[in-house]
DNA sequence: ACAATATGTGTAAGCGCTTACAATCGATTC
DNA sequence: GAATCGATTGTAAGCGCTTACACATATTGT
């Protein structure tokens, strides 16, 4: 029962087929360099022994691993989850592999994680987001880890990334919002602390604020983690607020999701008591009740332009470049004009 | 620029300590072996050089990872995210790592990613559902890798698995339904060629319908993959029967949520015009409009306790348990009694 | 005081691959 | 026909770590 399993290796097949190591090695990752007669005849003894090449030995002996490492706030995030099945696909579409790891949002388990990853000889790496200490980056650059940050644009990025403007994207929504006669908004943001994206959002409403002549430090915020409840109290807490807001802006479409089904508990109607507007486009904004206004973002896009600029990156054919991708209005029934 | 960049190995770090390669790797290992002075000194100067231990070398040499891997359908459906993240949680606990491959519900891609999987490694191995060949069994057997399955339950289950009765469990459900007066049902189901999870559900509705005298073969049922479009065409279609269902079951949530939202559309009212339901309760189940009527699965409890049990058996002290998992209906608006 | 036993450390043999370099051989060139 | 060359194949040196075993000291019991 517990034998130790016999497990051909390389140096088996070759034994069998009566070749040197290295040849065994040339059939399986460089074919034209072998006579087709001699592969034919390895090929069969691999198949016969059942040989898979250990991937650690071929990862110490050729120091490359087909890996790509990616670290993501959380797996339970639809966006996040969407983003990285197109990057996944790419990869995969390019003999890539793909090595995920989450955090739960906690930066010092990045750290701990990029270590863990690049410690795993992933050749590139994908992270989330700009903010995070410079030691993190001095690292990456002196080990000679190509990486890309996603879900993220700036003007003056230094490092290669792919992404859209949060704060311009969640500017435009609210300029909407103020276009449509609302004058008394009110956010349920998520935690802007070391989240440069939830930042962005939450500064993109205020600087339209202040075009629209407003105070930007009289807006009520409530901030709190991505989860439905979360936005169904926050907007229970909002709605008592004096004078009440005429619409929540939501940080993403989940706090928007908790705020709509806390309003129907409540009884109350949106988006004629009160109007909310969401962020992300993630499938359940179309389908809520009322179907939610909100910020198209190209999450898939974003996934492939990340991967496909990554593998550029270890190949050496880029050296990392910026891509700012575009987002739009997705206007639905949960935002209305205001006479 | 791109100089070979430094990486500090083991040997490094001794040489710099003044001790042995042995010693630096009984302080990464085994710390008790080593004095506290020498400890001290060598932490320092592993400390210094900014030195990670190398995964791959370390994985040959001592063959072992404390890596799990775990292969799922998909990560865009919340339900293995989140049974996955209690997963990793509670490896993560125990110092394990989790590597993670999807395979979009494809078996022969599941195969080839067992495979490299074993080959990079894994300790252990989580699969969903109990179907697939005999000869995948046979080879995790030879190579001695513990598996378990998770997401399945059968009586006569010979591989270690924890899950709950998925027959039983929509078998229980349609019980119910019937109990509320109902009895002309339409499914739309998961496809169930080659998903057992989906396969027992639908069996589970036939099942109920032959105990409650009907006739299993004249059951109206749409199999489709598991997109929230996929469930409104579905229900779209199904409504055009004749007779008309009085309720239409879904295979899943997200199945459902499509159907409802399609309703919305057609300008049907849920419960009034057709009850629906679905199955696992997943948060947005409780935020449709009406609340979804839906089976109750522990998913957390089951990713944890999977997680538990592959540690023990890889740790030897198991050999592998069969566990069931009790579920409970969660009964909601979207299913009415019909008089 | 001496053997017996702990304790701490070093030596060196792998783990299973890749790949630089060398070797072989028939074909081609002049 | 000797020199040259390209195509195949083999030899063997690592890649960075763990660990069995050997060795040197320190501790203990009698």
């Amino acid at each position: 029962m517990s034998d130790p399993p016999y497990i051909p290796t390389l140096d088996d097949v070759a034994r069998v087929a009566g070749v040197s190591t290295a040849t065994v090695s040339r059939c399986l990752n460089e074919q034209q360099k072998v006579s087709a007669q001699t592969r034919k005849r390895v090929m069969k003894t691999i198949d016969d022994l059942g040989y898979t090449p250990n991937f650690h030995a071929r990862a110490m002996a050729a120091k490359r691993t087909h890996t790509i490492g990616a670290i993501i706030p959380t797996m339970e995030n639809a966006i996040f989850a969407r983003g990285l099945q197109a990057f996944q696909e790419t990869l995969h579409a390019s003999g890539y592999n793909l090595l995920v790891s989450s955090n739960a949002y906690l930066p010092e388990l990045e750290v701990e994680q990029i270590r863990a990853l690049v410690a795993r000889g992933a050749d590139g790496l994908l992270l989330i987001g700009y903010e995070r200490g410079q030691e993190v980056y001095d690292y990456l650059e002196r080990r000679g880890i190509p990486t890309v940050l996603a879900w993220t644009f700036r003007p003056d990025a230094v490092h290669a990334s792919v992404g859209f403007d949060n704060c311009a994207a969640m500017r435009m929504l609210a300029d909407r919002v103020f276009s449509m006669g609302h004058t008394r908004i009110a956010v349920i943001s998520g935690i802007a602390e070391g989240n440069d994206r939830a930042e962005g959002r939450l500064r993109g409403i205020r600087e339209s604020l202040s075009a629209h002549g407003y105070d930007p430090d009289t807006l009520p915020v409530i901030q709190t983690a991505y989860e439905i409840e979360n936005g169904a109290a926050a907007f229970e807490a909002l709605m008592q607020t004096h004078p009440k807001p005429t619409v929540i802006m939501c940080g993403n479409d989940v706090l928007a999701a908790g705020a709509i089904s806390r309003a129907k508990k409540l009884g109350l109607n949106i988006p004629d008591d009160v109007s909310i507007t969401g962020f992300d486009d993630i499938e359940l904004a179309n389908i809520l009740q009322p179907p939610l206004t909100t910020v198209h973002v190209p999450h898939r896009q974003m996934g492939r332009i990340a991967a496909q600029e990554l593998i550029n990156m270890v190949e050496k054919r880029s050296t990392g470049v910026v891509r700012k991708l575009e987002v739009s209005i997705a206007m639905r029934e949960s935002l209305k004009q205001i006479s």
